[in-house]
DNA sequence: CTGAAAGCGCTTACAG
DNA sequence: CTGAAAGCGCTTACAG
């Protein structure tokens, strides 16, 4: 395809801008420049227009000549420049997501529902992982907005922040303000923009007392840090339905570990270092109540028939435990559909709260309380 | 900060090309139009060129001007626009990953390690999910071609389909010309790209013998697609290695079902059915081991006391099961960072192929064979 | 150190 | 239906 190559116009106005690895003439054969528009459109001896129209399907075009557009762009293995296109039609085709950390069961499975309702609207994902850090969170945002990111999805519990919410703020509302969308999963109202809400305080409580019901009096919890508002929202409709039955939630008895495998077993190991007597263990997510289940078993105290055990996600592993992992069922595919089909619908005027409840589904690592 | 917001030129050579939600004027309300360089410059009363020059740190700036561009930038809350950043510099600040399912842990625990890696070189990634289209996956190479992509990574096994290699090549080929940068993880070498190769081959070989050493003489293979390359390799690799002991491994003791939890269930459900007297089963993926531990237990068939089970990866989770898997261990996450980092290195002449060994973790679904 | 201006690769009203 | 040309928002030699 070498003789193919078109002559670059030989007269410039001025000296190209000379480019790394963009070299012109016979020896460019490590890296040479990119096949542009213009070169396709002067080997199908037509205007730049027409070639463009050809290409976008935009307007009619004589058959001929669009034949031989068609022919060049294909000879030439022409690739149209995004940015090129993103700069003169003012919009990308590429929409941000936010997550703590993709290879976390909970976030991939949203993920999965995001990628494929993008792909059917033709958008491509630019993912990004904070682990867990507020300002490369903020970061991030900053960098999508460069990129005239079409929207940007932001999943997983807000922190519990003025200064956080104020940077976080700062960037985002200059992005909206210039049509960008925005759509968060899990986050408090303060941030004022389309969300995806799971129930967690009801989604707690119902799984509290379902667990009553089994006859248990003595809980314990296993959190995430306070400052994230699932923890807050999981763990106060946990303590409240418990209340309402009266029956306490002590102090000591509610243990903060990360939001991780890990996490969940160092919360339970202090537990059992406590002395608990707890009968019922209730871990905030079921990533930390993987954990949790491991610790337990490392200490020789048997799920459920020592000690009861839920969780809440029900991420796809929880089944195939053993024990299956009892836990708040949340559909996780689907709230990453949801998430993204707000985000692609016309902003509203007043930011739109889209509800998902949780179902609790009792398995086998819970059961009634041990005899005393 | 409304009073801020600097005045448009009044005059244009020709009338503004009108764009959706891009108003001028007083009711810009519901999406105006982005700041640009050209308002911070005016805001400043310097030249777009300093204003470049302060931003980019690139040159020296008298301090006094310095000042005034950046209290300019934060005051109209200024983000550059990255499109327009890469048609200027022809170059981009993103790279595209394109794998299976992000869902799928073993993709999860990869894309941590190239996202990671990217992070700190200041890229972003583009993620793709194929869900194990082979099409699908020629039109993302197209797309991050187009976004001008520093470097795109294939991740997962390839297809042995000379259509698919050719339409593939194609797209990859003149990207590679251009200077973009390809780098792939189990693939065939038919690509000509730098490679970051497990040894699959090798892995379940060790597997074999390791599991003949623990006295089984009867096996079975749950395997995925024959198409994938990652098949072909393990399977042959484990077969091999059978065979140098003088044990065969019947045709009808090779059970295929997708690369899932689902079709490793289906698959050991169908060795059930079809009466198998195998005393050990190796699952090609930790992921199908998961599925064929569940149906194994579904059809009351004790693991490891009846039959023993490998599987292959070593994703984070098999050592939270129970029985905790046996299984080839493969550093997932320092894969996604040899990947992302092989990709960041200057092309070489010929491609590099960094190979990766597995090591064989003897956990709790193997045993020696049960008494005859 | 600073500014005017060309150029990156497209799209699209405007005028045939 | 087609082409010449402006404009999208930057960067960066070039000439002070």
């Amino acid at each position: 395809m070498k003789e193919h190559r078109p002559e670059r116009p030989a007269v410039h106005a001025r000296a190209k801008t000379a480019r790394p690895g963009a070299a012109d003439g016979p020896d460019d054969a490590g890296g040479g420049a990119h096949v542009t528009l213009q070169d396709v459109a002067r080997r199908a001896e037509v205007s730049l227009a027409t070639a463009s129209r050809v290409l976008n399907g935009t307007t009619q075009v004589r058959p001929d000549l669009r034949e031989r557009v068609l022919a060049a762009a294909s000879e030439l293995a022409y690739a149209p420049n995004a940015h090129a296109q993103a700069l003169a039609r003012a919009s990308s085709q590429a929409i941000g997501l936010i997550c703590h950390d993709v290879s976390d069961p909970y976030f991939a499975a949203i993920a999965r529902g995001v990628t494929r309702t993008a792909t059917e609207h033709g958008l491509l994902v630019m993912l990004a992982s904070t682990f867990r850090d507020p300002t490369r969170e903020v970061d991030y945002v900053a960098m999508l907005r460069a990129q005239r990111a079409r929207a940007i999805l932001l999943i997983g519990s807000g922190f519990e922040d003025r200064a956080w919410e104020r940077s976080m703020s700062a960037e985002l509302d200059p992005y909206v303000r210039a049509g960008g969308r925005v759509a968060v999963l899990s986050r408090h109202r303060g941030l004022r923009v389309d969300t995806v809400q799971p129930e967690n305080r009801e989604g707690a409580a119902a799984l509290a007392r379902d667990l009553l019901a089994l006859g248990h009096r003595d809980f314990a919890v296993l959190t995430g840090p306070r400052a994230l508002t699932t923890v807050v929202d999981r763990l106060g409709g946990f303590r409240d339905a418990l209340a309402e039955a009266g029956v306490p939630l002590p102090d000591d008895q509610v243990v903060e570990g990360s939001f991780s495998r890990d996490g969940g077993f160092a919360a339970a190991t202090e537990l059992v270092r406590r002395g608990s007597r707890a009968t019922c263990v209730f871990a905030l997510t079921d990533v930390m109540a993987i954990g949790a289940l491991s610790a337990f078993r490392h200490h020789g105290i048997d799920v459920p028939s020592q000690v009861s055990l839920a969780g809440f996600d029900d991420i796809p592993i929880v089944r195939d435990l053993v024990p299956s992992l009892t836990t708040v069922a949340l559909p996780l595919e689907g709230m990453g559909e949801r998430v993204m089909s707000l985000a692609l619908r016309a902003p509203a005027r007043r930011s739109r709260v889209e509800r998902i409840s949780g179902e609790v589904v009792l398995r086998a690592t819970t059961a009634a309380p041990p005899e005393l």
